[in-house]
DNA sequence: CCGTAATCGCAACACTGTTGCATTTAAGCT
DNA sequence: AGCTTAAATGCAACAGTGTTGCGATTACGG
């Protein structure tokens, strides 16, 4: 499992700030990838009021922080949920619904890995993105077919 | 290795258009990834003029059949120089100059989607992105350290 | 060479991301 | 708890990126 995020901020010597704190919360409790905007709006309606400007520094830390992560398929932000002592990141996003799910796999880490070096390349960071459907997603579609 | 993009284009149903031509030669000469706009100033320089408009588009057809791809470490476009039959598509990409190669590895990719599938997931596409130094950069920055 | 559907260019707009600077705030110290 | 200060936020203004509708142009089949 990931560090406590609240931890690695101070364990970096970075402060515990209301707007860095709020930001984690509602990426925490998003089940899809966030856009800076996004963030913004949900945080809006609940009474929160931040900056675009305070919200795309607070995401380009937690990134650099390795923290959270942008999905290239959406461009949006997910909260990293697994540990990632080996610089690598898994996502599995469902194109239907949008939900976004990490996961590890230390063997295919690995062989990747090998894979580049033995290429001639030196991999500092990998990741990984499948494009599908959810097996909520899949089974709507099934029985639709089925339906019509 | 992946088929001609021109051929693929009239496969498709899709017509051949000088900037269509024009935009897959400047991706073809590159080997960074280039965002919209870089493609729009290297044409430029060559006193070839697209409104960036259509690059956009084209940029859109290309990737939704796959010819090209976007890094998303530098938000850059790619020509995809490998075949895709199993929809996956893996690069590396050096943070230092910029260079992108695009790699194969069958196992990896047959182990992702059995990953995937194990965790209730049915992937239909994927592709990972390894950042990191090539083998240039990599010896340069080496003889650096050895001289300071 | 002609007709036509596809593609492109243009203008105008909407959204996304950035910079500099004044104000506020977290956190260490007493 | 109050004081101090470096870090972080908010604001305004701007710059860059991406989109839409529509009229003009062009690839390509006949």
């Amino acid at each position: 499992m990931v560090q406590d995020p609240i931890r690695v901020l101070q364990a970096q010597g970075y402060k515990v700030t209301r707007p860095r704190r709020q930001v984690l919360e509602v990426l925490e409790e998003a089940e899809e990838s966030l856009s800076p905007y996004d963030i913004q709006r949900l945080l809006h309606q609940q009474g929160k009021h931040l900056n675009h400007v305070t919200i795309y520094r607070i995401l380009d830390l937690f990134c650099s922080l390795n923290l959270v992560h942008r999905i290239l398929s959406s461009g949006g932000f997910v909260k990293c949920t697994l540990g990632n002592k080996e610089g690598c990141h898994r996502f599995m996003v469902c194109h239907h619904c949008g939900t976004t799910q990490e996961f590890v796999n230390q063997q295919l880490c690995l062989q990747e890995s090998k894979s580049t070096q033995n290429l001639g390349f030196h991999t500092e960071y990998h990741f990984s993105e499948s494009s599908g459907l959810c097996s909520n997603c899949y089974r709507k579609q099934h029985q639709k077919r089925k339906n019509a």
